[in-house]
RNA sequence: UCCAUGGUAGCUCAAUGGUGGAGCAUCCGGCUGUUAACCGGAGGGUUGGAGGUUCGAGUCCUCUCCAUGGAGCCA
């Protein structure tokens, strides 16, 4: 006989009742008396478990009586639809075949554990409900946005991990290197040789696909990254991670409204998307992890994002007579409490914090006709922060160039950048979206350890 | 990296400076429709690590490691 999933038989099990099927899981629960027993089979491929009723008429009644939690069995018996239970339909099994045995210190048990322990045990904790939810959400908010992206005309490009300029200036970085660190070839006045290493050059790993995918967008016009980012920086925080995902959109003969209107679109999709195609996980999620979730998220597929410039924003927090830690005054960054405070508290939905102070922004954006702001944009969320930052993108190649030497960076650095300047420069603009915070706003998951299946952060790469 | 809080049984947590406990899990037994099943019994501890104060330290002090929350950096 042929395997069938759970999913299947959840989706469409009016068409299954009474039929013969064949089911291979691992055990999620086993509870047994003397004659009877129910086993909780999960297979991979559903959130929910399916229910096994199995009896003494089993020839192995007694061995599967006692199989620990996590045992991989294969169920065959007839599907019985059971209306009144909690769930809709049960599995009457005439034979059960253990694959794997478990054992009885098996560390997931059928109760509640903290999200810290199961960190502990990154091996099993997607064996469990709530990581189960989070993974398949994760590949299905990873799939809608190439669909997204793809059905607009989009180029998928795939920047390099390895790279040779660190000029983005994102983070720190990761060296990568083949030189035998205990044996370092030495140059005559004692600096490490890098003309010996694997690329004859300093290599590390990428913070920001940007300056790759600003080149495509440049011959494609609309194209997007979607890949994983490195950085070294020390940050021990629940929104952090040394290795993150990152989708990174650049289109070319667009400002920055078009840049917003871009990511609110696909903001609004990604939720969608995944609150048609996961509802179960999702159901889950409010109910469990954040009751507030269905709130939020209808709120902001029906909602429009609120659009407040910089300068507006430093003048909102300052009439608010709320006292913030940071002082506020025109020319500092937006701490976390600022932030904070205009997308909860005023806006009460995402915002776009647009046209900062050209000081605290990269050389990169676009420098505004005032000469003091440049064509920045940030998208606030309420519980998150900041999920997107992005810009419109410096297309004329004298401001570029004089940017870049205000800021004391070597213009050699950057030849190839500029000449997309030099040979048919168009206005452009991106962004780039943290996957992994995308997936926190989603879940109502409050760390980003718990979304991504084998977390990096500074002194843990065990798994 | 800075600030705060915490680290006790496999897990989640109690314990006034004076004999380290409970619930769940595990093991054994019982139970004919369970839903984190239920009922009875049993086993289970170098109190994160190193030093110190004290007649006596899980508890107080110093150092250290780790975790969590907040901040910075950012996505």
């Amino acid at each position: 006989m042929e395997s069938t999933t759970i999913k299947k038989l959840y989706r469409e099990h009016e068409n299954y009742a009474d039929k013969q099927v064949k089911l291979s899981g691992w055990i999620r629960t086993l509870r047994s008396s003397k004659s009877f027993g129910f086993i909780e089979l999960n297979d991979g491929t559903f959130f929910k478990n399916a229910q096994i009723v199995f009896d003494e008429a089993l020839s192995n009644f007694k061995e599967i009586e006692k199989l620990p939690i996590s045992t991989s069995i294969t169920v065959e018996g007839k599907v019985v639809l059971t209306p009144n239970a909690k769930q809709p339909f049960e599995i009457k099994a005439d034979n059960v075949i253990v694959e794997g045995t478990s054992s009885s210190d098996y560390p997931l048990q059928k109760k509640k554990h903290s999200f810290e322990y199961l960190r502990t045990i990154a091996h099993l904790r997607p064996r469990s409900n709530t990581f189960s939810a989070v993974f398949r959400v994760r590949s299905l908010a990873a799939f809608a946005i190439h669909k997204f992206f793809q059905e607009r005309g989009f180029v998928y490009v795939n920047s390099p991990i390895i790279t040779g300029s660190d000029c983005e200036g994102a983070g720190q970085m990761f060296r990568v290197t083949t030189l035998d660190l205990d044996n370092l070839p030495r140059t005559q006045d004692g600096q490490i040789d890098v003309k010996e290493d694997f690329f004859g050059k300093t290599t590390s790993l990428t913070v920001s696909g940007q300056l790759e995918a600003e080149v495509f967008a440049l011959s494609f016009r609309n194209v997007y990254t979607f890949g994983p980012t490195f950085r070294a920086e020390n940050s021990n925080t629940p929104r952090h991670a040394a290795e993150f995902w990152m989708i990174e959109p650049e289109i070319a003969f667009a400002e920055l409204k078009d840049d917003m209107e871009l990511a609110e679109d696909m903001i609004k999709y990604i939720i969608n998307y995944v609150m048609e195609n996961a509802p179960e996980e999702m159901e889950f999620f409010n109910n469990f992890i954040d009751n507030t979730l269905f709130d939020k998220l209808n709120n902001v597929v029906n909602s429009e994002f609120g659009h407040v410039t910089y300068t507006e924003a430093i003048e909102i927090l300052k009439k608010s007579g709320q006292q913030f830690e940071y002082p506020v005054e025109w020319g500092i960054d937006l701490q976390t409490e600022h932030e904070r405070y205009l997308t909860e508290k005023v806006f009460k939905k995402p915002v776009f914090v647009t046209d900062y102070p050209k000081e605290i922004k990269a050389f990169y954006m676009r420098l505004n006709d005032d000469n003091k702001t440049v064509a920045a944009m940030d998208l606030l969320v309420p519980g998150v922060g900041e999920i997107i930052g992005g810009s419109q993108r410096e297309e004329r190649l004298d401001v570029l160039e004089r940017r870049i030497k205000e800021l004391g960076m070597d213009i050699n650095d950057y030849w190839w950048y500029l000449e997309l300047r030099k040979y048919g420069g168009t206005k452009h603009a991106g962004f780039g979206l943290g996957f992994e915070r995308m997936i926190m706003y989603l879940t109502g998951m409050s760390n980003i350890r718990d979304v991504i299946p084998f977390p990096r952060t500074p002194g843990n790469a065990e798994f």
